[in-house]
RNA sequence: GGCCCCAUCGUCUAGAGGCCUAGGACAUCGGAUUUUCAGUCCGAGAACAGGGGUUCGACUCCCCUUGGGGUCACCA
C-alpha cells in the first residue's frame, strides 16, 4: 500500500513532459517550472571513447536542460577504473565540445556539488549506507558466495524465484561483532519490502511497475567496501538534485531498485525517460561496439567501414579498426559537421511532427521534448545521416568549406607543394583560395563530408604521378582504337585554344567533334582520363580550366606517351 | 526460464476513435536536365504482425497469441 505514495502524489511533478498523464491546460514548461528548476546529467565512464548511441542520450538530456533553461550536468562514473582515467575521459570531452554540447556542472566546469567524479564521492556513499544501516534498512550480509551460489541453484531446480536468504538478519548483535573481528567478509544489502510494489510513471513509457516480492536484496557495497553503480547512482542523483533521469532503456529494469533506494534513502524520486536505444542497421540488437568484426559486415555500416579504410589512412589516422563508425570521433574525423551528426541523432525516436526533418541546434533546443520521444527502438541509418550531413553541408559559405576542407588537405599532405619553404599554415592562405574556391565550386554537391575533397586529389598531383583508374583506362583507352589519334588532335588543339576559360574550350571541342564527325563520348571520356584518371567527376571544362593549360597539356602529352606507336 | 519493455512502408517516423484512399523523409526504381558522376525537378512501388473483443465506427482502446528486445552480479 506504501507504494501509492510513490504515485498518485507526485504524478504532476513525476510524470513532466509524459503524454498520457499531460494535462493541455497546463504548458509543460510551466509544469517543469512550478517545481524546481530542470536538472539532468550524464554520467560517462571514462572508456577512452565516446560512444555514438551514448552520444544521442547525452544529446536527449541536454536538450532538455536547455529546452527548459535549466543545467545540465556532466559526472563522471569511474569508481572502477584506476588510472588514466584522464587519457580515458579526454575524447569524451572532446566528443562533448565538438558537438556543442558544453556542461554547466562537471569535470573543469566545477558546480556546487563538486567534486564530480564518483571516486572522490565515497564519504557521501558511506554515510548513505550508514544511515540505511542505523535505519534497519539495509543489513550486513555474511553469507558466502558459495551458499548464494547454491540458494541460486536450489532455486532455479525448484523453479522458483531466487531471494536472498537474509540468514544474517538473524545475528544477533555480539555474533555480528564476533564476525567482523574475525575478519569474516560482508556486504552492506538493500532490505526490499517484499510484501509490495514499486512502481514509476516513465516520461515516455509511462506507468511501469515491479513485484518486490520477486527481487533479491541487491548489494549496495562490497566486501572490500567500494560502492555499487545502482545505489551510487541514486546517493549522487539524489544529492545533485537531478530532477529529470534520461537514460537508455537498458536501465530500466534498475529502475525498481533505485526508487526503493530513493524511499529509503527519504529522498523523491526524480522524472525518469527511458529512451529506446539505437540498433545496428537491419537489426534489433543493440548497437555496441562488441563484435567489431560483426558490425564490418553489416551492409549498412559497410559502407562506413570501407570510407574509413580509404580516408583514415591519407590523413595518419589508422584505419577503421582505430576509428569506426560507432565512436563519434569516426564523424568528427571523417569530416561530418556537427549539425549534420545531431540533427540525425536527434532523429533517432524523437520527431516533431509529420513532415520536418531539418533541425537546426536551436531548432533542436526550441523543440525537443520528452512527451514526443518515442518507445521502440530505432535503427542507426547512415545513409540517412549523410543526407543530413549534405544538406547542412550544402548551406555552407564557400570561405566556410575552404576552411573546412583545409585541415583536410594539409594532413593528406595534397598542399605541401604551395608551401616549398616549409611550414603549412593553419588556415587556406588568401593567395590559394581563388583557386581552392573554384575547385569547391567545380565539385559542388559532391563534397558531403569535408574528407571527400580527397576525392579531388588528382588536382593537386604532379602530372605524370596520375593513376589511372583500371577499368576505365581499359576500356576507353586500350579498347578504343581511334583514343590515341584523338587525344593527339586534340592536344595540338587545345594548345592553341585561347582564352583557356570554360566557353571557349566548350566551343573548341564542339567544333572539334563535329568536324571530325566524332560522338562526344569519344572525345570526351579519353580526354577525362588524360586528365583525372577517371571517367567520373565534376564537370569537364571546369576541369580544363582548373587544370590550366599548361598542366592539361602536359597531362595529355603523359597519356600519351605511354601508348604504342 | 522469471520479470520488464516494444510492434505502421526496407529504414526513421506522422497518427491522441471518424480528418486515413494511412502522410512525410531516407533508400530503391523510372523519367527529365546534362559531357560522366553528384545534384536538382517530376513520378512510381512500398506498411498498420495475427486473432478476439469494446464501439455506429479502430492504425488508434482492452485481452490473448506471435515475434523482437532488455534485464536478471560483490559490472557500469
Amino acid at each position: 500500500m506504501d507504494y501509492n505514495l510513490v504515485l498518485p502524489s507526485h504524478r504532476g511533478a513525476l510524470s513532466t513532459g509524459c503524454r498520457r498523464f499531460w494535462n493541455p491546460a497546463i504548458p509543460i514548461e510551466m509544469n517543469a517550472a512550478m517545481t524546481r528548476p530542470v536538472r539532468t546529467r550524464f554520467a560517462p565512464s571514462p572508456t577512452g571513447y565516446m560512444h555514438i548511441g551514448g552520444m544521442r542520450t547525452a544529446l536527449f538530456c541536454w536538450l532538455w536542460a536547455r529546452h527548459t533553461n535549466g543545467r545540465f550536468i556532466l559526472r563522471i562514473d569511474d569508481t572502477d577504473q584506476e588510472r588514466n582515467v584522464e587519457s580515458a575521459l579526454a575524447p569524451i570531452f572532446r566528443a562533448f565540445r565538438w558537438l556543442g554540447l558544453d556542461w554547466d556542472e562537471g569535470p573543469e566546469q566545477g558546480g556546487p556539488y563538486t567534486p564530480y567524479y564518483q571516486s572522490q564521492r565515497g564519504h557521501l556513499y558511506q554515510a548513505a549506507v550508514e544511515k540505511l544501516l542505523a535505519a534497519g534498512k539495509a543489513y550486513r550480509d555474511f553469507e558466502t558466495p558459495e551458499q548464494i551460489a547454491a540458494d541460486r541453484q536450489q532455486a532455479e531446480a525448484n523453479k522458483v524465484p531466487y531471494l536472498s536468504s537474509r540468514r544474517s538478519l538473524s545475528l544477533t548483535p555480539d555474533q555480528i561483532a564476533v564476525h567482523q573481528q574475525s575478519g569474516q567478509p560482508s556486504v552492506v544489502r538493500l532490505l526490499v519490502p517484499r510484501d509490495r510494489k514499486v512502481a514509476i510513471d516513465d516520461a515516455v513509457r509511462g506507468h511501469v511497475e515491479w513485484d518486490c516480492g520477486l527481487m533479491p536484496d541487491p548489494v549496495l557495497q562490497r566486501s572490500n567496501g567500494s560502492f555499487l553503480y545502482n545505489f551510487a547512482t541514486v546517493v549522487d542523483d539524489a544529492q545533485l538534485q537531478i530532477t529529470h533521469v534520461i537514460r537508455a532503456e537498458e536501465h530500466l529494469t534498475n529502475t525498481a531498485v533505485q526508487v526503493l533506494l530513493y524511499e529509503a534513502l527519504e529522498q523523491s524520486p526524480p522524472t525518469f525517460a527511458h529512451i529506446p536505444f539505437i540498433t545496428a542497421p537491419g537489426s534489433t540488437k543493440k548497437l555496441s561496439k562488441r563484435d567489431l568484426e560483426k558490425l564490418r559486415k553489416n551492409p549498412g555500416l559497410q559502407k562506413l567501414f570501407d570510407r574509413a579504410d580509404v580516408v583514415f589512412p591519407q590523413l595518419s589516422l589508422g584505419d577503421s579498426t582505430t576509428l569506426s563508425p560507432v565512436m563519434v570521433e569516426y564523424y568528427e574525423q571523417m569530416g561530418y559537421l556537427p549539425a549534420g551528426v545531431l540533427n540525425g541523432l536527434a532523429r533517432l525516436g524523437w520527431s516533431l511532427d509529420d513532415k520536418t526533418e531539418i533541425f537546426s541546434r536551436d531548432d533542436l533546443i526550441r523543440e525537443f521534448s520528452l512527451e514526443r520521444i518515442n518507445k521502440s527502438s530505432a535503427a542507426f541509418d547512415a545513409d540517412k545521416l549523410l543526407s543530413f550531413q549534405a544538406h547542412w553541408m550544402s548551406q555552407l559559405s564557400l570561405d566556410e568549406k575552404i576552411d573546412g576542407c583545409w585541415p583536410f588537405l594539409k594532413r593528406a599532405k595534397l598542399v605541401q607543394d604551395w608551401f616549398p619553404a616549409g611550414e603549412i599554415p593553419e588556415s587556406c592562405p588568401v593567395d590559394r583560395r581563388g583557386w581552392l574556391g573554384e575547385l569547391l565550386t567545380a565539385f559542388g554537391d559532391r563534397l558531403k563530408v569535408f574528407s571527400d575533397i580527397l576525392d579531388t586529389q588528382d588536382f593537386f598531383v604532379a602530372d605524370t604521378a596520375l593513376v589511372y583508374e583500371e577499368k576505365a583506362y581499359q576500356k576507353k583507352i586500350v579498347e578504343a582504337p581511334e583514343a590515341k589519334e584523338i587525344l593527339q588532335a586534340l592536344t595540338i588543339e587545345l594548345a592553341a585554344c585561347q582564352p583557356f576559360d570554360a566557353p571557349t574550350l566548350e566551343q573548341r571541342v564542339h567544333a572539334f567533334v563535329e568536324t571530325r564527325g566524332l560522338k562526344f563520348n569519344q572525345v570526351i571520356q579519353p580526354l577525362r582520363i588524360a586528365l583525372t584518371g577517371k571517367t567520373a567527376g565534376m564537370g569537364l571544362f571546369e576541369t580544363l580550366v582548373l587544370l590550366g593549360q599548361d598542366r592539361c597539356l602536359s597531362r595529355l602529352r603523359h597519356l600519351i606517351s605511354r601508348l604504342p606507336v
